[in-house]
DNA sequence: ACTCAAAGTTTGTAGTGCAAACTATATGGC
DNA sequence: GCCATATAGTTTGCACTACAAACTTTGAGT
């Protein structure tokens, strides 16, 4: 008789959270995507953004790449690999709790 | 050209939240729930998962209902219709986010 | 009586999430 | 040229949150 472990409980704090797992989803839907076409689509102040990239980039999940467009700073984002298995387990421990419902 | 909303914008703050979260998916499985049970399933401490009933609670998601059984304290809790359309929400977001993908 | 256990609640602290304020560069009047 | 406004973000400061440790209360064992 294994304990099975309840769904929730597979969730990474990083992934499971609403502004975090709307960039990673976009990220895992396109290669890369910049940062205001990020900041409008899930609708963050550019503060609020810039810091959960912060948080996505420490922990490995996301990396950025700043370049110059027409003179002007611009950022692009993509995720990595390990971001991209961290959205797949959210995903799948999600799958499990819609399923059971 | 409606901009359509993001899947995670539709999340609920107070439900998408790990323990809350797996409170709610508990208490639309059963009708009822005691408070270890709970507890044990989520692998919650007392404290922590008493401060999530109460901000339950608060909301109006969740009623608890205090009793003695052979003399000893038991707290039952249940979802409210408002809890489960909550919770009904979420996982339509959630739903959305997983089809994207 | 004394100790341990059960069932929670309250309290204190570390961490998080958010927007306002700020930095830096570019563009448009005048 | 110089000031105002815009763009593209970062840093800072505060309010809120989440967590566990400490506490409360009653019961059971010896």
């Amino acid at each position: 008789m294994t304990a099975d472990r309840h769904p929730v409980q597979e969730l990474d704090d990083v992934v499971h959270q609403r502004a975090r797992l709307g960039v990673l989803a976009i990220l895992c839907e396109v290669s890369e995507a910049d940062f205001n076409t990020i900041r409008a689509t899930l609708e963050l102040t550019a503060g609020n953004l810039s810091q959960h990239l912060s948080t996505l980039e420490d922990r490995g999940y996301i990396s950025q790449r700043k370049t110059f467009e027409d003179k002007r700073p611009r950022t692009w984002v993509r995720a990595t690999a390990k971001g991209r298995k961290a959205f797949e387990r959210e995903i799948d421990a999600l799958r499990s709790l819609i399923a059971r419902h």
